[in-house]
DNA sequence: CCGATCATATGGTCTTACCAAATTGTGGGG
DNA sequence: CCCCACAATTTGGTAAGACCATATGATCGG
């Protein structure tokens, strides 16, 4: 780690008392204390001084050595973690503290998960982006797909064939399809934020489900159908390598259900 | 707001005394408290019990109705505050406390940026997505770019144009025209989700300028000269509401600077 | 009636303390 | 000499309490 050491905040305090006192002045910090923090260990790993796999000092130190309190280190780790950039663990070893972690994880997903629940963002948008990403997904599945990702879009499908599955259920193979297809894909960030997205609209989109009568044209029987036939006729077209039709088929698919959410609110 | 009053924890403690006792047992938690506390503010965000502009109790109350210490209600606070979820202020009055607040801002750029400085996605895969994405937003530019969005485009042409522009200044008004472009489509989710990856990629691409010579077909002269004729090739396309054409000359342009980075490396 | 001052609510920060988990060191017994 | 049990140490996890800074609102005096 190159030079974590300068301090964030002057250490040489008049006095140890606590806070800070009305003289000091130097007109508004306005900066929190743990945001200073932050911004001091995101520039040593955008910079490249901190590395994947390297560890932290422990916290203590950490905010001995940046002049601050624990708790104002703690939070900065927290949103550190909270975006999947480093991992902390209790104990003693090689292994424990806090390290550098390289996994996303579900971080994007949570996040675009707040913001679709938010409004931040038009539920339109939201499908429009995701049939852009998830047809560059289908075509690059289209030459890249191994065998086991085949596999594990075919395990979804006949798992969304069973004949008393529910919908919630059938909610979450829908979604476990998508992502399979995108991970075959073998792009990594699309995969991510094309699952993120699958991901953020689960809810409403069991919403819709849900709400969708028992019988009639848009009842649920009918819409079910139709989506298995539909996941059905991609997964061929990805099977022969037929990457525009399955683009093709998987945009009717996509804005085909998103029709029933716009319509229903 | 539905019913925070939930406790996460058993606040009837055998005594006021701190943390826990080795009779609690219930085998392991293992789950942190912080992430209690986050679970359930983003539970009731995502099941619409909590809307934007809503405010949160004050992190006391919060702390007392959960069962929990004020530090973790303030770290769950902080990671949701990083996401752009809450906002918090001090002071009295209706503005002040935590409030709900739709605000991506720049939650998805730091995110996005944090992983790739950490090497979570390979930089191919990141440029790939980057084709995708703004080649769909500059279709869409075409179609719905208001006068103002075309403006804000000219500036930073022109000021790209500027003959004793620095590379450092050139990266940042480079951002400024495709941030423009992707904003001129009109797709938040899809300006934003383009704006954090073109930002990610600022500092590698900064460093792979600042690396060119000064001289010779791949010196800095030379590129700079091509970066900026792709760029008036790409607005004149986009005035012009040819969508396919500015598509291709975009790719082109994006994947003609990404082959200097990936042969620098 | 208006303005200045004080009260209050609220987040921001620091200190201190103790708990829990995991590794490591050490000593005794085989 | 080796191995196992136990203690020491390191490190994050949690809590309680205090004080500071700021923004609003209320109260009182002119």
């Amino acid at each position: 780690m190159a030079e974590p050491t300068r301090r964030l905040k002057d250490a040489a305090a008049p006095e140890p008392g606590r806070g800070r006192r009305t003289e000091d002045w130097v007109p508004v910090s306005r900066v929190r204390t743990y945001e200073l923090v932050l911004h001091s260990i995101e520039t040593q790993i955008v910079s490249g001084a901190l590395r994947a796999g390297e560890r932290l000092p422990p916290e203590r130190e950490l905010a001995e050595l940046l002049g601050v309190s624990r708790p104002a280190v703690r939070e900065a780790l927290r949103v550190l973690e909270a975006q999947g950039a480093v991992r902390s663990q209790v104990g003693k070893g090689p292994d424990s503290g806090t390290t550098i972690d390289r996994g996303p994880s579900d971080a994007l997903a949570r996040l675009l998960r707040l913001h679709v629940a938010l409004g931040s963002f038009p539920i339109q948008d939201v499908v429009d982006t995701r049939v852009t990403l998830e047809r560059s997904s289908v075509v690059l599945a289209c030459r890249n797909a191994r065998p086991q990702d085949l596999e594990r879009m075919r395990a979804a499908l006949l798992a969304m064939d069973e004949p008393q599955v529910d919908r919630q259920t059938f909610n979450h193979l829908d979604t476990e399809f998508h992502v399979a297809l995108a991970d075959a894909g073998g792009n990594r960030l699309m995969s991510d934020v094309t699952g993120a997205i699958r991901e953020s609209v689960r809810m409403p989109i069991l919403a819709t489900m849900t709400a969708m009568p028992e019988t009639g044209k848009r009842g649920w029987p009918r819409v079910l159908a139709g989506l298995r036939a539909d996941h059905h006729a991609i997964f061929i077209a990805v099977e022969a390598g037929q990457g525009e039709q399955a683009a093709d088929r998987l945009e009717a698919h996509i804005r085909g259900f998103s029709a029933h959410m716009t319509a229903a609110s």
